[in-house]
DNA sequence: AGCACGATTAACT
DNA sequence: GTTAATCGTGCTC
């Protein structure tokens, strides 16, 4: 994806970026999986965005340009992949909660040992631990020539396999922020996507 | 300088 | 359904 599909409204994103490939070049390893599901941060007024805080080291990739990666590190070991969209004068991204692995599943397997392919990319730091996904790419530019992270065309999904809920793990956020549904998810059958578009 | 908590996960009961 | 693991970040003192 270009630079100006980042630079669209956050929620525009978030919905479009369903059934998109998020593709990792680790060395000669090529790994990726189909984007199934997505949340919004958008600006300072969002107080369940990092951004309500304002500009400080850890944010000041949302107050970047779009379609860089933004990845921070939570809970003392997990790593968050987001994607910074729209305008450097709005603080924004889309975090990348779940993918249906597709290729590099033999990568895949080895760094999540032990769980089910159900189990390897149904959560935001699962994904991070099985494509390799950490703060060493933290601003990264997903639409640079040689990047080793970013996002190709995948398969279209339609609007009536999309739902849209609360987002995720938000519990000590005040409302409207808490409840307000920007999280995106395909509800499509995970063997429709391996199909060709 | 100290502290409470987090855009979670895996392993329990 | 419950809970420990584990530490950077941002806020308060």
């Amino acid at each position: 994806m270009q630079r100006q599909f980042f630079e669209m409204p956050t929620l525009i994103v978030a919905r479009d970026l369903l059934g998109k490939r998020l593709v990792r070049l680790a060395g000669e390893q090529r790994v990726a999986g189909y984007i199934v599901e997505t949340e919004a941060y958008r600006g300072e007024e969002d107080l369940g965005c990092h951004a309500h805080a304002g500009l400080t080291p850890r944010t000041r990739i949302m107050y970047g340009l779009p379609g860089y990666a933004y990845i921070y590190f939570t809970y003392g070991m997990h790593w968050m992949l987001n994607f910074v969209t729209e305008a450097p004068s709005f603080p924004a991204a889309v975090l990348i909660r779940a993918i249906v692995a597709s290729e590099g599943l033999e990568f895949i397997a080895s760094r999540r040992n032990g769980q089910p392919p159900r189990s390897w990319t149904n959560g935001p730091a699962k994904i991070c631990r099985a494509m390799e996904i950490n703060g060493a790419l933290n601003g990264a530019d997903l639409c640079a020539e040689n990047s080793q992270l970013f996002v190709e065309k995948g398969k279209d999904i339609p609007d009536s396999f999309v739902t849209t809920t609360p987002r995720v793990g938000l519990k000590n956020v005040v409302e409207p922020w808490k409840s307000i549904p920007w999280r995106f998810v395909s509800t499509l059958p995970h063997h429709l996507l391996s199909e060709a578009t």
